[in-house]
Order: C-alpha cells, then structure tokens, then sequence
DNA sequence: AAGCGCGGTGTAATCGATTACACGCAGTTG
DNA sequence: CAACTGCGTGTAATCGATTACACCGCGCTT
C-alpha cells in the first residue's frame, strides 16, 4: 500500500489506474459492466492505494448505512449473548453492520427514532416489548415506514414483524410436565409488566393449572426482575409460606437459579422438597446443581430469523405490508430439578 | 411533526425557519454565536419538522462517525455482558454509538481495517489479545495512526493504550489462597494461546508455586477453551490421575463451573475432595453450588475505562503519543469451593 | 457510404451538513 | 464624518461515492 498522509478516495484510485470515477465505483459494484482489461487495472490500483471505501459518503448518496440497530433492555443479560452472536454473524453475512444500543434509560422513544431517521441504521431489531411501537412505527405518522422486527419480546401489534417462541404453549407444557409428576400446589415466579413475553407465560400458567383442575393462589404467585437476586428474594417469599407449592415454575433460568441457591440456603433441597422449573436453557442450566429442567428457548435461531427478515425487509425482498410473524417452538428439557412428588 | 414523504433536512428547517442553513447549523453546534431572536425561530422550525440530523453527511463532512467498534473473540460470552452494557453507557454519554463485532471468523484483521478507515467508527476497542495490532496499529505503516484501546486481553505492546487487571498477581494470589489453605499439589485449567490474559495468569500460577516450594507437574494441567463443556473436560482428563490434585486453579468461571459439574458427576465433591478456584465473579459463581471462590474483575470498570480513555483519543484529550496503561485490580472472593485440606 | 446499435467510458449533478470567508449594519472612536 | 470594530448572517465550496445521461468508436446492416 502506498503510504501517504490521508486514506485514499476513489479519486486517487481512479488516477492510479487512469480512468475515471466512475469507471472505478462500477468496478466495485457491477464489475460486470467493464471490459475485463479495465476492470484489472481498476483492481490492482485498488489494491496499491489501499483503497476502503468510504461509508459514509455511500450511505449519503444511497440514502442506506448497511447497519442495522440493534436494542435490548438489558443486554447485559447473558441471555442475549448467544442472540447477540447470531445477530452479528447474520447481519455480516449479509454484509451489515450492528449497532447495539440499550434501550432502557433516557426516552428510548426518542434517540431510537434519530438513529432511524438519521441514516445511521437501515433497521431496528427490537428485544423490547415494553417501547411503545405505535409511535416508533408509524413514526408519528410521518409516512415514513421503518423496518422493524420485534424478537423475542412479544408486541401485541399484528403490523409488526416478530420472531418469537409460543411462550404460551411452552408455560404450559411446563406446568403439565409437573402436573404429570404429580404436583397440585405449583407456583410461578414472573415479571410485573405488560411485557407480552412474560404475561403469556403468565397466561400459559393458568391455563395449564385451569385445565388441570388445579386451583391458582395469589400466594403461590412472586415478582421477579428476570436476574437471580429477584428469583432469590422470590423463594424467601414462597417459603414463607404455611403451606409451601411442592413445586415452582420460574419464568427464567436466572430466576430459578436465585430460587434454588436461596431455597438450599434455607436449607430446603430441590428437588426433594421444592421442584423448580425454568425457562430459557440458558448455558448454566445443565450446569446447574441440580442440573436444571426448563422450557428451551432456540435463542441461536429467534437471533438469525430476526437478523434475516429485518433484512429481507430492508432490501425489499420482503414486502413491508404483509408483516411476518415467526413462531418458534420451545423444547421441554427433563433434567434433575424436577421430579415426582 | 410535519407529514411528508421524506425526512427533512436542515434545509427544510431553513425554509421554515427563513434563515440559511449555516444559521441551522450553527443553532446545532455552537447556539451561542446566534441571536436569541434566530435561535428562538430555527429551534421552533426543528421541533415543527421533526428534523434530525443526516449523521451521514455530517460525517462525510467532519470525517468522524462519533462512533466507536467494540471487537471481541467470543461475544458470546456471558463475561463480556457487564462490560458491553457499561461500554453502551459510557459511549452513550459521551454521545457515541456503538457497533460491535466479532473479532473471530475472516480475517478480522482485514475487515477492523475497513471499518476503521471507512468513516464508519472512529476508534476501535479490542478484547482480543490475538489480533495482530502491530498491523492495525500502524496500519501498514500508512501514517494513520489509528486511536485504539485494547483491554482486557494483554496485549505485549507498550504503544497500545490498555486497560486491563492485574492478571499476574491475581493469579498468584489465588495460588496462594489454595496454599494457605494446606494444598501442595494444585492444578491448573488454561487456555491454550500466547494471549496474553491467560498466559499471564499462567506465569502468575508457576511463579507463586515456585514462590511456594511447590512442584508443578505437567499432568496437573489441562487445557480449556474458556467455556463449561471444556472445564468439564479438563476435570474429566485431571480425575483419571493417580495422584489427583487436591486444588484446581481455573483460568475463568465458566471452566470452573464445568469442571466442578464433571467432579460431582464422577461423585467427587467439591470442595470436600477438591478445591477450585475461579476467575472472573461472573454473576453465577455466587448462585452456584458451591459458590464460587473467585478473583473477582472489575468487569463494569473494564468496559467503562476503557471506553472512556478511547473517546479521550478520539477527542485529542488524551495525547496519542502517551500510550495510557490501566490496570485494575482483581479481588480474591472466598466461597465455598475451597476449603482447608 | 450513411446510419444504427451497443458496449464501454467519462461528465457532472447529487446526497446533506459544515465552515471559511464575505458582507451588512449597528455602534464606537478620532 | 470617515474609518473601524464586531456581531450576526448568508454564500458557496467541500467532503467522497453514485448514476443518469451523453458520447465515442466500432462493427454491422441496408
């Protein structure tokens, strides 16, 4: 490469090699369309400058970043950590780029909206059911339509794209594996939102406890905040109780992690005196002492689904008024946390 | 907002504002060298149109992208959760974007370049000891020096600005916690490269061994690849001795999760049968059973320094010529998994 | 031989924000 | 009253890549 002071622009290759601009930006992008003795000498100028192209006169000029934004509540979540690695190796493969944002803090509404708008990102994957999608959508009816897939994160907003698992059906599956173990007094450790996520496992629960012939106590029932501090704080409230649940179903691994590190700490013993049922896989699961049984969430696969509608959509391939909706299925995995009363 | 087809521009906002876009501009930038009267009016103007600015063309224009990519081997891992989240809140402060990418995979070193010098982010933040920074550094000595904030991983170049832990001492202190606790045959899990992470808290375990007047033997150590599977392989390989070590060293948490899991499984106990050590204080280590004994990294800290002196780069605040070396401390957190012999 | 078609290339406008420079209009000052 | 200062604003060039359009030259048709 040759050296010099400032990076190259497609001037200085398009010198380099004696043809002009434009020749030079064909040569990048429909080589196809020069004869090949250009298009070699166009390419080894290329490489003598060192020539990068530079993004953000492209995205300028094409009114597109080849970015898409990324947004958590937490991602400080070792949840997303496999989504985020799925996310990363789609949109690459691709050839985009990931912005990662967070979008719990000052109005998430609002800065979301700038990236948007401002040609920063082409696109936003959403983690987050709690923002309100109405006015990031529709951007306040500006007309301008954005691409948006919500994953995992369910928005109970039929125009939106979503890649989500049946968390429904999962929750109640999972009740039925411990309805089938024998238990009758379940409880349920879950998250105080709206968050469509929680709440339909939340709906799964009762569901699955109602067509049991089983009976729900607001007792049995404990808010927690998605880590293992809150899950922990749960099981001191649950066994607190007169009458305990001989079994509990955690809305997360983390969760169930904090229940069962407290419940040992009291010293209750899980299985044996307290079944508990997670929520996620996460890693540590099979980890876990007791290896822990929970609802499987394909996490690689709700991150590369997202990544690539979003980006279908972005690229047109995918029409923007016929929104996607993906479900995903969710595995019940037996380990040793659970067992027969 | 206004209803229209496209995003306005500062010229839309000029319009509205019956000024020129300089006068915009300068309302943006630097308010105080307009008339309150002139401000008064294209602030309006901006609220009324819901401009935003194009981040393209500014950048295009400043030649800097006010923002920054974060390069890790393993995003993956539940480890760098912390220290993304307090990135994404550093760089959010200081008004930066963050992109992120994984740096394993094509030729990171091909593409870190292309986006670095694409206008596409304006300093890199590298978690990876394995890149070859001599050429991202120098760039191919083209005279562009490039900001860049390696941290975490070590990387054995005095040029580089790092923020890293005092990986060294930190491993001899928990050699030394094991000594002090009556082990003389201590075992240790590690990562096979010359990154420098690991390699020092190798060096950190033969030093305080020697230190000790203890004999390390080859079999006594087993090679992991920083995840659980692989601490449980390494336990697996370390069980079948003869003569088992009475204390395990592992170079991270998750290995020594794996590595107790794969103790309990052959119905060997810790920290009854064998002590082990972590690195890390991941948020499970304190949930898990036993909890963990671990030197704890200021992971939070990691992120947000390091964050902070590379924007301290970008913005001339920190001279380039003065490489700045961080190195934080690490603390021995005594749980359960070690124990007197 | 004139005209047509076409592949290959160059010319120049364009995307939107920034800023050096120039200019106009007070309000001083000598 | 001319010259000067300085604030506030506008004009226009600039950043680098893309692409519609124009043009050139060659081979082919009629």
């Amino acid at each position: 490469m040759i050296s010099g002071k400032k990076t190259p622009t497609i001037q200085d290759v398009a010198r380099h090699a004696s043809v002009s601009a434009a020749t030079v930006s064909r040569v990048l992008s429909s080589p196809e369309r020069v004869s090949e003795t250009t298009r070699e000498r166009v390419t080894a100028a290329v490489r003598e400058t060192g020539y990068t192209i530079n993004q953000a006169a492209r995205s300028l000029r094409l009114k597109a970043a080849r970015t898409i934004l990324m947004a958590a509540p937490n991602i400080g979540n070792p949840f997303y950590s496999t989504i985020v690695d799925a996310v990363l190796s789609e949109a690459a493969a691709r050839g985009y780029s990931v912005l990662v944002a967070s979008s719990i803090g000052d109005d998430p509404n609002l800065w979301l909206r700038d990236y948007l708008l401002s040609t920063r990102a082409d696109g936003l994957l959403l983690f987050d059911g709690s923002l309100d999608t109405k006015r990031l959508h529709g951007l306040d009816e500006g007309g301008v339509s954005l691409p948006l897939v919500a994953a995992y994160d369910e928005i109970p907003d039929p125009e939106i794209n979503s890649v989500i698992t049946d968390n429904r059906l999962a929750a109640k599956r999972a009740i039925r594996h411990l309805v089938e173990l024998g238990h009758r007094r379940i409880g349920h450790v879950t998250f105080p939102s709206r968050n469509g996520t929680t709440n339909e496992r939340l709906i799964g629960y009762h569901e699955a406890m109602t067509e049991a012939g089983l009976e729900t106590h607001p007792e049995w029932m404990a808010l927690g905040n998605y880590n293992m501090p809150s899950g922990a704080a749960a099981a001191e409230q649950l066994l607190a109780l007169k009458q305990r649940p001989t079994a509990v179903f955690c809305a997360n691994d983390e969760m169930a992690i904090g229940f069962v590190h407290q419940m040992r700490k009291a010293g209750v013993e899980c299985p044996r005196d307290i079944s508990v049922i997670g929520f996620d896989d996460i890693t540590v699961a099979e980890y876990f002492d007791p290896p822990l049984t929970t609802m499987r969430q394909p996490r690689e696969q709700i991150g590369r689904m997202a990544t690539r509608s979003l980006i279908d959509i972005i690229e047109g391939i995918q029409p923007e008024d016929e929104p996607v909706h993906l479900v995903l299925m969710s595995d019940l995995i037996v380990r040793k946390s659970t067992r027969a009363i």
